[in-house]
DNA sequence: TCTCCCATGTAATATGTTACATGATTGT
DNA sequence: ACAATCATGTAACATATTACATGGGAGA
């Protein structure tokens, strides 16, 4: 319904930056998440690791396997992690939803620490800002607006204040271990 | 990338229970939430605002315009309101993402007060069980999971606890009006 | 053996985005 | 006059779901 931002394709990526996997593996891990970005389907998950596959992104990897319907086992290649330092360094929509938030946030480890910084800091004033709007929203109308409506906004006005709870909490763990290690830990994920 | 499970049609129609309302008027109220549910682009909201038309599901009403390019005001339907019941009659799936739910949300007014009380219980219970995947899923790799994922988890389960938070005062103040008018206020949608 | 879960895949279909085009209205 | 915003629409393309099909391995 939105526009995703963030491809599966990508975060399939992200995810095997971790460690090899089936797609299998990637359904059942996304599955955990299915709470907060649903999980996506057979149907859509094969192809795009075929499509990655043929694209030289990812690699099927050993499994000395024989048989014709048995665990495919996808690694990474340079080409692919090219790829993704090349979607992280582009910029998210200010209007960017929960979800292609999650999902960045799947492939943190990807980010140099100091590009998480600064992707946290946006998306707290997104958020800050789509919280004003909520109220503002929810106030504007007041009477007007029916129940149903104040129900699905105070939800929201809800889910933000945790968010940015959260945001501040980890920005400053995040923020602790940063300035030691400038120039040291800096790039996870920028050269080698 | 996951099964909306409501459809861009059932959310129209339920918007338009509200009020008549032109596509723009929605594509503008959905960007109010577009942090949490993103918004459709004109190029799905347009086509699906024709294709309810075409199926007799609105009306496109009043305005005494004579331009090619106008305001067009539609208004649901008995035909409508009929399809909109039958769809929220009908199950969630036990994974339902946050969006479906915040979908269900907008609609609530189109629920009898106990199917949404009913409704909210369903979600209550269904969070819960998502919580306990994620600090199990959490826990269970610990060393093993990367940072990145360290922090998707822990964002899942703050608003976890949020929105479980959220749902046991919204039933709270949901069950005080409801025993009293049993019978009565019963259905808001269910006859007439 | 039978059933359940693992595991992959494909084709038909639905739905969505992107990029474009048109034109009215309002404020400066 | 001009720019910005309101307002609708379409065609090409990308992506997703659904429903199906195949087959191996584990345990009752």
């Amino acid at each position: 319904m939105t526009a995703s931002s963030v491809s599966l394709r990508h975060l399939i990526l992200g995810l095997l930056t971790q460690k090899p996997m089936s797609g299998y593996d990637i359904k059942r891990f996304l599955k955990s998440l299915s709470w907060l970005i649903g999980s996506p389907s057979f149907g859509s998950l094969y192809p795009a690791l075929r499509s990655l596959l043929r694209d030289g992104l990812v690699v099927e990897s050993g499994d000395p396997n024989q048989n014709k319907r048995a665990r495919r086992i996808y690694r990474i290649t340079e080409a692919g992690e090219g790829a993704l330092r090349g979607w992280i360094n582009q910029p998210v929509a200010p209007d960017a939803s929960l979800k292609s938030f999650v999902m960045r946030l799947v492939l943190a480890r990807c980010f140099p620490r100091a590009g998480l910084v600064a992707h946290l800091q946006q998306r707290r004033s997104q958020v800050t800002m789509h919280l004003a709007t909520l109220e503002q929203v929810n106030r504007a109308a007041d009477d007007k607006i029916e129940w149903g409506q104040h129900l699905a906004l105070g939800y929201g006005v809800t889910l933000a204040a945790a968010e940015l709870a959260w945001l501040d909490s980890t920005l400053n763990q995040l923020l602790q271990s940063l300035p030691a290690e400038v120039g040291q830990e800096e790039r996870v994920f920028s050269e080698s």
